[in-house]
DNA sequence: CCAACATGCAACCTTTTTGTTGCAGATTGC
DNA sequence: GCAATCTGCAACAAAAAGGTTGCATGTTGG
């Protein structure tokens, strides 16, 4: 079970639902919103969206299921709050992979100049 | 038509489809290949791959499409090569808004334990 | 020229995703 | 207690995505 090639596809597909996750206008504007402010309610949040109520729930759960909000009952109301952790390894592809690509342009122009 | 609201809500929908782009486990997997290896042709892709030589094409024009990855005709194959442009601003808006985050929770300890 | 190769285009099917409506279950505050 | 409020669940319809097959068009190399 410690195939390394199974841990790098299973990776693959974690951080492939997370972009999906982000991959939503919708959920992007939710993410955004949540990390610059203080855990909501659904009717709050809804209340500033063109979706019904349970149209945005619906992008709620994907992004809690992807990671990226986590929430909690308070009395009535479930609060969505932001989790940051989940972008951070985001970030880390992304800059590793641009990072790679810039490498070997730099051995290519290097080779092509000498 | 220089309008500020309208200007976020046109980079949302870029962003929200590079995302969506980078969200799915054979797309993802293109763009790491590319990232570290030279352009590829369509056939060549697909050798290495479950899906039939149209599917992966599909995939690959979701990618260009969304500006990360781009196409050019070389006598009879068409390569396809990786571009980092769009994933640097990627990179740049989940550690901005992480960074807003971290700060948030940092004013908020401060706070508490004044 | 022509057989092999690489791709493009279109139709089609299946699965997922999005979004809605309707209704039921908890919780709050007066 | 009870009306107002917030949420959850289920069913359904429409739209989009994922993947395949079949056929047509360009290109190459001998």
């Amino acid at each position: 079970m410690s195939n390394p090639r199974l841990k790098f596809r299973g990776q693959l597909k974690r951080r492939a639902a997370a972009f999906a996750a982000l991959g939503d206008a919708t959920r992007l504007g939710l993410v955004t919103t949540l990390a610059h402010g203080p855990p909501k309610s659904i009717t709050e949040l809804a209340s500033h969206s063109r979706l019904t109520r349970q149209g945005l729930t619906r992008h709620l759960r994907t992004l809690e299921l992807a990671g990226l909000l986590q929430s909690r009952r308070v009395g009535r109301e479930s609060l969505f709050e932001f989790r940051p952790e989940p972008l951070h390894d985001l970030s880390e592809y992304l800059e590793e992979v641009s990072k790679e690509w810039d490498d070997a342009l730099a051995k290519l122009k290097s080779f092509v100049e000498r």
